[in-house]
DNA sequence: CATTCCTTAATTGTCGACAATTGCCATGAA
DNA sequence: TTCATGGCAATTGTCGACAATTAAGGAATG
């Protein structure tokens, strides 16, 4: 069940509180905490065999990554978010990784343009076979995004992306459970945003990526209106 | 000396442990805390005269958001911002905020915008007066983009821009003591941007911000190149 | 029967003490 | 003099207990 979690050797697992935080943070993006549900002290300082001490330090840092929200002297629960919270994230994901699509045009080095060729191949290789479909759709999409953050060389957009957004992006991918489709799509375009990478066309790299976000996001927006449409539809019977 | 800050009534004071992640945030953005300076635990509880429980969910807090830099079992100091970082920063605000100037011209209300223009005429008078440069300068700028992004509606935006990424400008302003020239220039583009904004042109709105926030980061790039030069030319003596 | 108030249990906030780790400094040897 | 090594002081990490606040449930009253 846990064979995808790299789990140990992490850069921080220095201390308690740290631990607990990635293993919170694996918890909610898994689903394994629901969205929405609330959070005691007592009771996760039990279950991690650990005091509130170190407990409450790694839900502060939960808070500052946006996957908690606490309410002083009442508690904390796990985020849930909304239809508009997440076209939201999708707004600010697009500001942001268009312009680590310029960045990384201007930047990226040629390992690192051959490192991504290798995840486009990789990805071709799963949709030819038509098995990793779950998987290209949600961690090797994300996978590649990634990359390209690093490829900005910027410290900054690195830390908001992948660290902290990043994060959210795969919460809502199991709140949601969107399997987001639309993949031969997305994996024209991603294609598209390598070539203009490596050109070192940096305003192509950027305008594409920026489409590329965007039409995610209208994709999203539509079908939820599908789901809503159908809701009511059901309703009325 | 304080008459500046706030301090009461804030929004969550709720705690002791939220008040001294203010008061520290505070000090730090002032420069009482001086940058790349060690912070002790039992330095600032004793300080601040509070047990170092909520004294530590504080530093967490400031890390969060970038302002302190922890090492696991060694200690933590004050960010200080490289040049590096500072042109960082400014990239990732051209992106976040000609997307929220963008998302502003689209979702700005009346009221909103009536605001946002009585801030542009107090910058003029005191323009005029000659005498309030440093305010206009500090937070009148700031003041002037902070209305925007709260133009956007978009919570996430808000609290990237005006929770983390203003403090850390903020900082930036009293470590290089960086009086941002250019005042002029910069209030001709603030109007032709809120009358973007008033037009509903949301792609003027976005471009002009964009370069707005692009020539202020060229500027500063300029300033220190010049400083560089200088001190280069010291030694040589 | 609805409403208000009070009591109570549970959770959060705070504190002080103890354990573990780090960096410094002195001591000694090459 | 320089480098290694050991001990020591200080700081950080962790824990358990106490105080403060909240939400819930029940009793009393209109």
């Amino acid at each position: 069940m846990n064979s995808v979690a790299p789990e140990q050797t992490s850069p921080e697992v220095r201390t308690l509180a740290e631990r607990v935080f990635h293993q919170l943070q694996d918890a909610i993006v898994r689903g394994e905490l629901a969205p929405g549900s609330k959070i005691t002290e007592p009771g996760l300082s039990k279950a991690y065999g650990i005091s509130r001490g170190p407990l409450r330090e790694a839900m502060r840092r939960l808070e500052a990554h946006r996957l908690i929200e606490r309410v002083p002297h009442v508690g904390a629960r796990v985020v849930k978010l909304s239809m508009k919270e997440l076209l939201e994230l999708f707004d600010v994901r697009e500001a942001l990784e268009s312009m680590a699509a310029r960045l990384a045009a201007e930047h990226m080095t040629r390992e690192e343009i051959a490192g991504l060729r290798e995840v486009l191949a990789l990805h071709e290789r799963q949709a030819d076979l038509k098995s990793g479909e779950a998987y290209y759709q949600r961690e090797g999409d994300l996978d590649f995004h990634f990359r390209i953050v690093q490829g900005s060389h910027n410290r900054m957009l690195m830390t908001l992306l992948c660290d902290d957004l990043y994060y959210l992006v795969r919460l809502y991918r199991t709140q949601f459970s969107a399997s987001g489709t639309r993949p031969q799509r997305a994996f024209v375009e991603h294609h598209r945003i390598v070539d203009a990478i490596e050109a070192g066309d940096a305003e192509l790299a950027e305008l594409l990526m920026r489409r590329h976000v965007s039409a995610s996001r209208a994709n999203v927006a539509d079908r939820y209106a599908a789901t809503l449409k159908q809701q009511q539809a059901e309703e009325t019977i």
